[in-house]
DNA sequence: CACGAGACCTGTTCGC
DNA sequence: TGCGAACAGGTCTCGT
């Protein structure tokens, strides 16, 4: 699940709440319970809980693919990686199945970290930009410029596809969104970066833009069994449907690996050669 | 520097 | 039906 859209939309649950979910803004954490160790990435189990224990949520929000709670000392961070799910219960919800982390909270609510593959961890640090660092910008940043992307696709010979897979370059795209940006822009996901035009790369901008958007507006993309309320896989244009026919040709959609990573483009609209 | 393979994990789907 | 292979939203590390 979990790339930028589908982050954001639980960083904004978290922070406002929604039907049958109050907000966790505000709230003192009561107790932990760690389930699987090595969810923690930093610091250690017992000064993990000593820490915690007490601090008020002040604030959620993302950076990249990143949870970011600010507490009333210190940073608690999540990356969901592939499987990963933040979910807000009645206090003293047993664990259920693939839980890692539970954290009871004032106002009898339980903030549950439930992960099937493992792959996610958490970070309590009181240095945000420690883990942070190292992130490319924000895609939806304003700031970010179409020319600021043109000049950083110059620096590199790199394929598009796994260059917008990598976090230092741009920050919050994955597999799903990487190719949806790629066929609204018509951009073969194997071009090398510096052959786009200054053009070329605007368009990109605006596609990247347009995806994460149109993403976070249906809440995410909600696949197989992880991580449900999202909209967002009634509408891709070529993830995950090879062979079926195009939105804008009609041209069966092809799949290809890329970087190890399934990867799906229109033949007809995303010639390599433009 | 860029790329590919392997690791980390569990669950589901596909092909025979 | 059964069973192994392939595949899955991510990232890290190592070898070439």
């Amino acid at each position: 699940m979990p790339e930028l859209p589908e982050v954001e939309t639980i960083a904004r649950n978290l922070r406002q709440g929604i039907a049958g979910q109050p907000a966790v803004i505000g709230r003192h954490i009561l107790e932990t319970n760690l389930l699987w160790a090595r969810t923690l990435a930093e610091p250690g189990p017992d000064e993990f809980r000593e820490r915690l224990v007490g601090q008020v949520i002040e604030n959620t929000r993302r950076r990249g693919k990143f949870l970011v709670f600010a507490l009333s000392h210190d940073w608690l961070l999540f990356h969901l990686r592939m499987s990963g799910d933040l979910l807000v219960r009645p206090a003293g919800t047993p664990p259920s199945t693939h839980d890692r982390l539970l954290l009871e909270l004032e106002g009898d609510l339980q903030l549950a970290f439930n992960d099937a593959r493992k792959f996610g961890r958490v970070w309590l640090v009181n240095e945000v930009d420690r883990v942070l660092d190292g992130l490319g910008p924000e895609p939806l940043d304003e700031a970010f410029t179409a020319h600021d992307l043109f000049d950083r696709l110059q620096r590199t010979h790199r394929q598009l596809k796994p260059l917008l897979l990598d976090q230092t370059f741009l920050a919050g795209l994955g597999n799903i969104y990487a190719d949806e940006a790629l066929h609204l822009a018509s951009l073969h996901p194997l071009t090398p970066a510096n052959r786009l035009t200054e053009e070329q790369a605007g368009v990109l901008l605006t596609s990247i833009r347009a995806v994460l958007e149109d993403g976070i507006s249906r809440n995410g993309a909600s696949i197989d069994w992880v991580y449900r309320g999202g909209d967002f896989q009634n509408y891709f244009r070529v993830y995950q449907r090879t062979g079926e026919p195009c939105p804008k040709c009609g041209t069966p959609i092809a799949r290809i690996v890329v970087g190890q990573r399934g990867t799906h483009y229109c033949p007809h609209c995303q010639p390599l050669s433009s």
